[in-house]
RNA sequence: GCACCCGUAGCUCAGUGGAUUAGAGCACUGGUCUUCGGAACCAGGUGUCGUAGGUUCGAAUCCUACCGGGUGCACCA
């Protein structure tokens, strides 16, 4: 339709403008383009004539059953109801492939999220990031990327002796036969309690601080003499390896699966070689003793890539980690999702990337979200203890769901929060009101999949004796019409959200369908109606693109609740 | 202090160059109701689009300054 405008224009005016249309409002019309008054100043004359005389040439083109001109020269299209049944055509026979973008044909993309810290508790925010981390990802896997989840988490660092310290204190010394009193259940807890422990000795007693620091340096030697014999080596491994676990859990739980663990352990020597070698070629400097990147002439500002002690830094575990992805994948893209509060940090990081390996930082996109908090004044910190873990959030809809449907599937579960998660834009914090967040009811995760399960229901109704497609012939009702126009939408939907990486395009865009099709629904009765024919395949082509937007994602689309 | 993110209805947010009433959900009030599964549908209304200038035929949307909130800025991650 784009280009028939852009060549009646061509013909009239002999000029070539870039025609777009628009969906307004369905009184106006299906289609509008606003390209009269675009022309009004190149051809030095009034867009509403212009708009008229185009107008006036559409309407004889025989391809929209209504063209008018409205405002100063807004011309508004009504497409024919047999374009419409085309379009239902292709939706019937491409199903869940309908409105899938290209964007990423061909193309290998690393992505990078989540990237919670062993030995440290799962809490709301990794909930959060995760969400989003998967759907992005399958918004670039759903375009025909070759996607690699990957996670980056610290294994060794500050935090890790915190904990270990504080473990040792538990159990007397390094005992790791001692490891075996704790109760499966309660290992994840017991070491989130060990970590704020271990955080409180060393901000309050020197004593403590000194041996942490001490420890630390002892878990760093522990990997680079692969040591898995001494017994500090044992209660390491262990603890690490019940962290991995009980990550594993989780994301089992909701449905996210990654194909790689980056442990800092592994990236920080790779890290640390190419600082200092680097560092010999002028691009980090030594300064009062630790290798530092100087951001200031680029803008940004100076970080530590190595301490005085000659330990890797996050940031030259970022550096390892980057050239680790590259090395096993030779990515065309890289996305890294995190945390707003490290934008400025990965700045830094890239900027010194690119001082030797160009390519590399320039197929890196940082992609970052604000941070989730409660509502009320109440702040989180695994530092200090008072936080929300992950499973609480999952505890406190399942509870809301048992309230209102008698059960606790994680179906309605993982929609309400997944859908509370990612129906705004990425990039503003988002605050969690438990009651709010949990809605079962409204703009929601479980409208929509009751939305689709209802959907199904008719479906089944009708599978046994459902002939070939055969495209209706006549006309639409105006319910029907605003339901089947409102599916070629789509397309346009995934292709733009794609774009810009952005999944709450594809809740607003299901949550209108949802509500098109509900009213629909509600005055349009399917089966054993006259209409039924027509009706039913509305109906399916509405379940398939419904369920291929909620899987894009990552919500469940079960067929009954 | 500097940098980045944000400021739209009582609350949570869409809308980020287009109009004829700036839209949803929640909350509140009333209605539909022997369900093709009611987690539904219909009706009812509040806005100095943070403030002030500017650009434009046209600004919630772009530019500038300011105000307010959040985050970050050397050996934590």
């Amino acid at each position: 339709m784009e280009q028939l405008i852009k060549d009646t224009i061509q013909q009239l005016f002999a000029v070539a403008v870039d025609v777009t249309l628009t969906r307004p409002d369905a009184q106006f019309g299906d289609y509008a383009t606003n390209v009269a008054m675009q022309l009004a100043k190149p051809l030095g004359r009034n867009p509403r004539e212009i708009a008229d005389e185009l107008a006036a040439s559409l309407e004889q083109s025989g391809e929209f059953s209504e063209v008018t001109v409205a405002g100063p020269g807004f011309i508004n299209l009504r497409v024919k109801d047999s374009v419409l049944t085309a379009e239902l055509e292709t939706i019937i026979a491409q199903s869940q492939d309908y409105g899938k973008s290209k964007q990423y044909e061909g193309k290998v993309v690393v992505t990078e999220y989540s990237d919670p810290n062993p030995f440290k508790v799962l809490h709301v925010g990794h909930f959060y990031t995760s969400v989003i981390g998967d759907a992005i990802s399958n918004l670039i896997e759903q375009a025909g990327g070759e996607v690699h989840r990957v996670n980056f988490g610290g294994d060794v660092g500050l935090h890790v002796a915190k904990t270990m310290w504080a473990i040792m204190q538990d159990l007397g010394g390094e005992h790791p036969e001692k490891l075996s009193e704790i109760e499966a259940e309660n290992r994840s807890e017991w070491m989130a309690d060990c970590y704020v422990k271990g955080t409180r000795a060393y901000d309050d007693d020197e004593a403590a601080k000194a041996e942490i620091i001490t420890l630390n340096t002892k878990v760093y030697q522990i990997h680079s003499d692969n040591d898995h014999e001494s017994p500090l080596a044992q209660l390491y491994w262990t603890c690490r390896d019940w962290s991995y676990e009980y990550f594993n859990a989780f994301y089992d739980r909701i449905g996210t699966h990654f194909e790689k663990y980056y442990p800092e352990s592994e990236t920080a020597p790779v890290g640390l070689a190419t600082v200092l070698e680097q560092k010999d070629k002028g691009v980090y400097k030594e300064s009062n003793g630790a290798i530092i990147f100087e951001g200031e002439p680029y803008g940004l500002h100076t970080r530590v890539f190595v301490n005085a002690q000659g330990l890797p830094t996050y940031e030259a575990k970022d550096v390892g980690l980057s050239i680790k992805k590259w090395d096993d994948y030779h990515f065309d893209e890289s996305v890294i999702i995190t945390g707003n509060d490290i934008l400025e940090y990965m700045k830094v990081v890239l900027k010194s990337i690119e001082q030797f390996k160009p390519e590399l930082s320039s197929r890196t996109k940082h992609f970052t979200h604000g941070n989730v908090k409660l509502a009320g004044d109440m702040k989180m910190s695994s530092r200090k203890g008072n936080f929300l873990r992950a499973v609480d959030v999952l505890d406190m809809v399942a509870s809301e769901n048992e309230a209102a449907q008698g059960n606790r599937d994680d179906a309605p579960v993982l929609g309400a929060i997944k859908y509370a998660f990612l129906k705004n834009r990425i990039g503003a914090d988002t605050i969690f009101e438990p009651k709010e967040s949990v809605s079962l009811q409204g703009n929601s995760g479980p409208y929509l999949q009751y939305a689709l399960a209802r959907a199904f229901s008719i479906i089944q109704k009708l599978t046994s004796d459902r002939s070939e497609f055969t495209a209706p012939s006549g006309t639409y009702d105006a319910a029907e019409r605003s339901l089947l126009f409102k599916l070629t939408e789509y397309p346009d939907v995934t292709k733009q959200a794609t774009e810009e990486l952005a999944p709450h395009l594809i809740c607003t865009y299901l949550y209108e369908l949802a509500q098109t099709f509900n009213r629909f629904y509600e005055k349009s009765r399917v089966v054993g109606d006259e209409r039924e024919q027509v009706r039913v395949y509305l109906v399916m082509a509405y379940a398939a693109v419904l369920r291929s937007g909620l899987t894009v994602l990552g919500i469940p689309t079960p067929d009954r609740m």
